[in-house]
DNA sequence: CGCCGTAGACTTACAGCGTATGCTTACTAC
DNA sequence: GTAGTAAGCATACGCTGTAAGTCTACGGCG
């Protein structure tokens, strides 16, 4: 009895925060954010949901941890690249990033965090900005525009219902709700969409803002 | 008794849709989404919470509803405006009404919705690009990229944590957390805001997309 | 007049949530 | 051994959305 939970706790991995924020990301990805319940968190990890409070201060704390381990995971470029080319990888792998944990976009935007993760990719943004001949106003802003493009386009692209490849069957049933005469504009792009699929493309409005950027900067166009 | 239910029940404003919606945007409006519940919702209607189904489906409708009410209060540019002119104001009156209802960008985001609210805004957002010339694939990029400037831009804002006057005390307790020496660039990006507060510019990233627009769509840059 | 169908408000109840509080257990240092 | 500490457990509270069933007031009809 003694020795059976004894055996218990010594055969279960010890529980650290580690532990419990990357199974919070597995719960998370799985069955989306709903889905990560400080119940479903302990039965996984099979602890009781109380015993997660050893290791993390509150749910907040969690979604915290798991933002800012996810954001941990977008390449940064180093000092010495250019800041445009930087400014392009860093935003397609925050893309790709976030679209492996769809979950994560809203997160980002939803909480005022700074753990390293994200102090990490900021520096790293501003940095190549800065060195890029941007002034401090002008990295700002062009910080805010990148990201502005990255989480918009990622969150519309995500709420869209469905994957890509059944836009067709939602496009139909929402055309039959559409008055065509009344919204003639919204009845032709849905059409079209039905012929053709969805095609977001998100390095289209990257480059405007790129190009943008670049000829506002005015100098230092190349390195 | 009987009298003073008859009385109870004639006094009180019959319950509509209508009346749900609105009043729930006044409670998410004072109090954030959170503080918007059945009962709350109820009470504040001077009716239990399950007297609501009788108007609405579930939460989620009245979630759906809200947001489409605000989205009917976006300024929508009439037929033969300027695409650019167009494209601008709407994006500045979105702007608007997203910072007067700070709950609401968030569920625009993350819910698929289509109400007449969305449609009125999509059909005019559409139509002025198509008239100025976009092609429907151009278009359909176009909206795109304004929407992932104005949501994402507007998403960040309401994110930071206080107001713009407050941002300099926040500021420095976030400095404090941040190694001077390992991160220099957000070091110094906290720095300068602690000195000047924070100033973010809706219509810098605006007139960069809307520039781009112009140029990649190439004709009609005049209408 | 009485009756009755119906719409809308009410009551109760349930499962699930985050978490405060107070145990009990296991291990480490002396 | 024994005391101290860290961590897991059990219980309980107030809150959520909402399913299910009940009550009541009103309009139409005989």
């Amino acid at each position: 009895m003694s020795t059976e939970t004894a055996s218990n706790t010594a055969r279960r991995a010890p529980l650290s925060r580690e532990r419990v924020l990357r199974t919070a990301i597995e719960l998370a990805d799985q069955g989306g954010l709903g889905s990560l319940t400080m119940r479903k968190l302990g039965q996984r990890l099979g602890v009781e949901a109380m015993s997660l409070y050893n290791h993390v201060a509150n749910k907040d704390d969690i979604l915290d941890g798991i933002v800012d381990l996810v954001v941990g995971d977008i390449d940064v470029p180093p000092a010495g690249t250019h800041w445009k080319a930087a400014m392009r990888q860093r935003s397609i792998s925050a893309h790709q990033v976030l679209l492996a944990h769809p979950w994560a976009a809203m997160l980002v935007m939803s909480r005022f965090n700074i753990g390293p993760g994200m102090t990490r990719y900021l520096d790293a943004t501003l940095g190549r900005l800065r060195e890029g001949g941007f002034s401090i106003e002008e990295a700002l802003d062009a910080w805010h525009t990148l990201d502005s493009h990255l989480y918009g386009f990622t969150l519309q692209e995500l709420n869209l219902p469905f994957g890509v490849e059944e836009t067709q069957n939602v496009s139909a049933s929402v055309l039959g709700q559409i008055p065509a005469e009344q919204y003639p504009y919204v009845f032709e792009v849905i059409t079209r969409i039905m012929q053709t699929g969805r095609d977001e493309d998100f390095e289209f409005g990257l480059d405007l803002v790129l190009d943008g950027l670049e000829r506002i900067a005015g100098r230092s166009a190349s390195m």
